[in-house]
DNA sequence: TTTATAATATTACATTTGTAGTACTATGTT
DNA sequence: AACATAGTACTACAAATGTAATATTATAAA
């Protein structure tokens, strides 16, 4: 799988949350400054070339929809970070969080039990 | 800061192994296919332009090393992560990863338990 | 049926990235 | 001093990225 660049990934997260979409509420979809209508439709078409997402006709216009689901991407990030910055180990990458964030260990494991109970989030 | 691109990642990764490093040792810290030294220094200007390394100058040479270390990196990446992916959430992401690896959440907190009485790796 | 509207397709262009050849410079060797 | 060697600097260029203007096409309205 192929990494994101900034411009894609902020596509991608607007079709992930809306799970499918045409051009004009992609571009809705953005937070601040809004890019031209042009400027989406070609990440869309690079997006499609890297088969990231497709579309389909509906009436007399194309709705886009990812083909990567948000869960295959971040497994994809995951293993990547752990790979190339934590020696392949979770532990160590829980570690060095709880470490940055100013946490013990237990702090962490804690954290964890309570959101065991929580319903799933 | 900015994001590192794949080439980019790759020389910071030697530099931060080796701490300090002349171009030809760059190239020769490359695993596989090593670059052409040229390669490797226009990497090395544009980390210098984008602070991420610096020179001093050694006898007639110059020798490169990091500006920002591999554990500041990996905190902003961590905290992309977990924004972008993970509703910034760290529990969140203990959960998928443990779900993406057939884990318990109990398995995941044995794990930190035992990493816990490990030297500190 | 001309005209407006909404959509996509085509084209453009600056910047960044990836890769590297050639030029230049300093120093060590004969 | 002339030459080889090892290093950096300069230049080049294709591909990818980011951004968007203009052109074309297909309907909807007048």
């Amino acid at each position: 799988m192929k990494q994101l660049t900034k411009a894609e990934e902020e596509v991608m997260h607007i079709l992930w949350q809306k799970e499918e979409a045409i051009i004009k509420e992609v571009v809705a979809g953005f937070k601040n400054k809004k890019p031209a209508y042009n400027t989406v439709a070609t990440v869309l078409k690079v997006l499609k070339s890297k088969e990231f997402v497709d579309h389909k006709a509906v009436g007399n216009t194309y709705v886009y929809f990812p083909l990567i689901s948000k869960e295959e991407y971040s497994s994809y990030q995951v293993k990547h970070l752990l790979k190339n910055y934590f020696g392949g180990s979770f532990a160590r990458l829980a570690t060095f969080f709880a470490k940055d964030n100013d946490m013990s260990l237990e702090d962490l494991e804690d954290l964890l039990k309570a959101s065991d109970n929580d319903d799933n989030q």
